[in-house]
RNA sequence: GGGCGCGUAGCUCAGUGGUAGAGCGCUUGACUCACAUUCAAGAGGUCGCAGGUUCGAACCCUGCCGUGCCCA
């Protein structure tokens, strides 16, 4: 016998049983279902998040799976570039360290030690999620195999002229000393202040007063622009100023890129400093003086007056320099959007710097056609717009990172004739002179190899038997903050790159967010750890609240209350499985076939064939609610109970066991998607059941179509609410049972009451007695009615009633107003015309029901008064 | 500045043209031999506001209000 409350203290001995098994790795003859895992970084721990990510993906690939698909789920990790090594670099900081005291090939063997740690705690913790992914394929972006794939990726785009390197200016991050591209920058609101100064012109009396909000970049200035429309300032186009602290000569330029309505429509340019200025410098052939190095520091070219300064020192010192000038004619304090390092937050410079980039213009138009053309399907649609909005309107992104963590840049650099080799392996020498090489210093951006996952994974650029099977992918399951970042990279790279879209769908989920709706930080200390969920509700329990508390695309919020749902629904089905257990059902039993059998087992077949349906259309969410309805609202609340007194009856006995088992079975089976370990548990228990669960089959189906049965079931079970209503109404004690006369219409249904008393009187706890309807109806009976049935249960002596007149006024009252809307909707203009005719067939009826409680409701109104 | 999402019961959320749903919470009753992590019954909603389309709108269109996000 089992315990009374599923223990979530098995779940880790029922993984190792279907490690054990090698119950992941891909099998069945069906077609290939592909999913690539998302990998985690190894920074960290794994967060709520990837407890939602990864939890659809099981749930899909057990369900594909379970329907005999050939399905592959491809585990990894990924390493994450600037992240781990910032981490370790704080690490090494606490011992007082800094990555360049300790050198690259020290540092590193840091990196990987952090790595292995940070690794092990990820997969254990996926493993507790129960993400059942292929192990034996598990792949490292920067193991062997992918680091080739990313220099192969890189020599070949160099080869066709889509790597390029050069002098541009780029983002910056001072804090961790490299580049970034566009899409690592955010934009912060912040306080700031708009600093009007005031350039004199070089000759003659006047000038032109500009607006920053960074007057220390002043110092590199080679330049004012004005709108060419702007009528205030035509007349200075084409004149020179003269720089107020360095005396430098500058020109007034038109350019359209001065906004005539910011600040005095006059803005300074610095081409060196700022990527707006520096477009306006190429337009007008600007000189470019850099005054801010990669420390964020003010470089001698600003002055010696500023030089060493930090920027923020620097603003300081330049602010009062044009006070003392006299020509810093106001402060105007603004917020506005400042440009941040995704990862840590410090305000990222603009400056010029060599660096590597990709084209991305051809590879873009490919990527946006393929989701215009349905090769590519984003799921929901509206996020599919964004993807090629942002596709059409791409920038070159800079791939070289100044760090020491990740893919080495496959170039080398000849310290005698100056040229650069790109090749997959180390050339011997210099392909041009043969002089020393020396390897790129830079890595490149962690998601350049993450862009090649979906087939560097499956043995790119080889052509493999696992490229030629999984290739392309089918669903790539991830949240829409990343579509940017890697979806759309992915796409550009995998189609150019294989000829081939990496994956049919991408499904999109949203963020997972506290209880009062806040995105999870650190800083807010508000976020919610999956291991401790886990810990206290079961990973079945965490798994089923977050994949039926969202809609796709959707951010969701993560409540006690729904995990504690989730718990109990894992309970009950763990209570049913002892009450079947403990029938010692007999697998090899003649299932039983009566009314009340085909009504579960065509309940089920509906239930398993919307679930499939709504999984096909990646509608986790709405499978995983029709599996509770049906475990719930149908086997537990009525079968079971249904079943009680025919388990009693020994000709019914071991039918009625079979088609308990083969049921649950079923319902373990709908389950087992979203909660793995409780429905392996019950199934490793019940007799009869070969191998895994997690190895099984899908819901057979095939189920009698009998819509009389059907039809039967589902008003007996009304009937009984009414009754059981009844019975509530008139304060009928629990345990006493009630007399209960039924008045039906039709014959055949009261000789199939009849057949069914007992089960009636059971679920009622009431002795029926059956009657053509339109009989007499019991004297000082209260009567509750469905079309064609009447219940009615004597009220004499148990009811109170004054409390009873005025509710049957109300429901009078109710009923009368909502017949009045009815007859309003059925006689208004162009409805009989125009609706289909079922519909008006429907409300007609709808109507005539209407009608036919207010009268029984009046008939009760009556009955009262003569009590 | 441009784009997108959300607003449905006290709370968290489903619901894409035809009688408004779930879980929790609340009220009443029951420790009924699978489960009190349960069972039965009940109360509770002008579907943000205003127009429009339609025989018919929570759902489609327009505007507004509130709120959140993305991009520049």
């Amino acid at each position: 016998m089992l315990d009374a409350r599923y223990d979530k203290a098995r779940e880790p001995s029922i993984y190792r049983l279907w490690e054990a098994a090698d119950a992941f790795r891909p099998r069945g003859e069906g077609d290939a279902r592909t999913i690539v895992m998302p990998p985690p970084n190894v920074t960290g721990v794994l967060h709520i998040g990837h407890a939602l990510d990864n939890s659809m993906q099981d749930a899909l690939i057990r369900f594909w799976r379970l329907t005999g698909r050939n399905a592959l789920w491809l585990p990894g990790t990924d390493h994450a570039g600037i992240s781990t090594q910032v981490r370790v670099e704080e690490q090494l900081a606490k011992e007082g360290l800094t990555r360049r005291e300790l050198g690259r090939e020290k540092f590193l063997e840091r990196v990987w030690d952090w790595k292995e740690r940070s690794q092990d705690t990820i997969l254990s913790q996926l493993r507790a999620l129960g993400a059942g992914p292929d192990w034996s394929r598990q792949r490292f972006t920067l193991d062997e195999g992918l680091s080739r794939a990313v220099r192969a990726a890189f020599v070949r785009l160099y080869e066709e002229g889509l790597v390029y390197r050069g002098n541009y200016l780029i983002h910056w991050c001072p804090s961790c000393r490299t580049a970034l591209s566009d899409i690592e920058v955010e934009y912060k609101e912040r306080e700031g202040a708009l600093y009007h100064l005031r350039y004199p012109l070089a000759d003659g009396e006047g000038g032109l007063t500009v607006a920053t909000t960074r007057p220390e970049t002043m110092l590199g200035d080679t330049a004012v622009a004005v709108h060419p429309d702007d009528d205030r300032y035509r007349a200075l186009v084409g004149r020179m100023l003269r720089h107020p602290l360095t005396g430098r000569e500058i020109p007034v330029v038109a350019d359209a890129a001065a906004d005539p309505e910011f600040g005095t429509g006059a803005v300074k340019v610095t081409p060196a400093h700022d990527p707006t200025d520096f477009e306006i410098g190429q337009r007008h052939a600007l000189a470019s003086i850099a005054v801010i190095d990669e420390d964020g520091r003010m470089l001698p070219a600003a002055g010696e007056r500023f030089a060493g300064m930090t920027r923020e020192d620097a603003r300081k010192a330049v602010s009062d320099a044009l006070a003392a000038e006299g020509v810093l004619i106001e402060i105007e304090p603004i917020r506005h959007n400042v440009g941040t390092c995704e990862r840590c937050g410090t305000t990222v410079e603009s400056l010029i710097s060599r660096q590597w980039f990709i084209r991305m213009k051809p590879l873009a138009e490919a990527a946006a056609a393929a989701a215009r053309d349905g090769r590519l399907l984003i799921w929901p649609e509206r996020l599919g717009k964004v993807y090629t909005d942002w596709l059409d309107n791409i920038r070159d992104w800079c791939v070289s990172r100044q760090l020491w963590w990740g893919h080495r840049i496959p170039a080398w650099h000849c310290a005698s004739c100056g040229r650069t080799a790109v090749a997959v392996e180390e050339p011997e020498g210099c392909p041009a002179c043969g002089g020393a090489l020396t390897q790129d210093e830079d890595v490149l951006d962690t998601w350049f190899s993450s862009g090649l996952w979906p087939f560097s994974t499956l043995g790119w650029p080889d052509d493999t038997p696992d490229m030629r099977r999984y290739y392309p992918t089918t669903a790539l399951v991830t949240g829409y903050d990343i579509l940017f970042f890697w979806v759309a990279r992915m796409v550009m790279l995998g189609m150019h790159l294989t000829g081939q879209v990496p994956f049919r769908h991408v499904v999109l989920h949203g963020l997972v967010r506290d209880a009062k709706g806040r995105k999870m930080s650190k800083s807010l200390g508000n976020g919610v750890d999956p291991m401790e969920l886990i810990a206290e509700y079961g990973a079945d329990a965490l798994r089923y609240a977050l994949l039926t508390g969202t809609t796709p695309g959707q951010d969701t919020r993560i409540v006690p209350e729904r995990i504690l749902e989730a718990r109990n629904f894992a309970n009950k089905i763990w209570n049913a499985a002892r009450f079947v257990l403990a029938q010692e059902p007999d697998p090899s039993a003649a299932p039983a076939d009566g009314d009340v059998d085909r009504w579960l087992t065509q309940r089920r077949d509906v239930a398993a064939q919307s679930m499939a349906e709504a999984l096909e259309r990646f509608e986790i969410g709405e499978a995983g609610r029709i599996a509770y309805e049906f475990v719930w609202g149908t086997y537990c609340d009525w079968y079971l109970e249904l079943a009680k007194p025919r388990l009693q009856d020994e000709g019914q006995r071991a039918g009625v066991g079979r088609v308990l088992l083969d049921v649950l079975r079923d319902a373990l089976r709908m389950v087992h998607p979203f909660m793995p370990f409780v429905t392996e548990a019950i199934w490793q228990e019940l007799p009869g059941s070969p191998g895994l669960l997690a190895t099984d089959r899908w819901v057979e189906g095939g189920a009698t179509s009998d819509p009389v049965a059907l039809q039967r079931v589902d008003r007996f079970t009304e009937a009984v609410r009414l009754a059981r209503n009844l019975r509530a109404e008139l304060g009928v004690r629990q345990g006493q049972k009630a007399l209960i006369a039924v008045h039906a219409q039709d014959a055949e249904e009261r000789a199939w009451l009849t057949a069914h008393e007992e089960l009636f009187n059971r679920l009622a706890q009431a002795e029926l007695s059956i009657a053509q309807d339109g009989a007499a109806a019991p004297r000082g009976a209260l009567s509750a009615r469905m079309p064609g049935l009447e219940v009615y249960l004597p009220a004499a002596g148990l009811v109170d009633l004054e409390a009873e007149r005025q509710r049957v006024q109300k429901e009078i009252a109710e009923l009368q107003a909502e017949a009045e809307r009815q007859q309003a909707k059925l006689s208004r203009p162009g409805f009989r015309d125009r609706a289909p005719q079922e519909i008006v067939a429907q409300e007609e009826e709808r109507l005539e029901g209407l009608r036919d409680r207010l009268g029984r409701a009046r008939q009760r109104e009556t009955a009262l008064s003569e009590l």
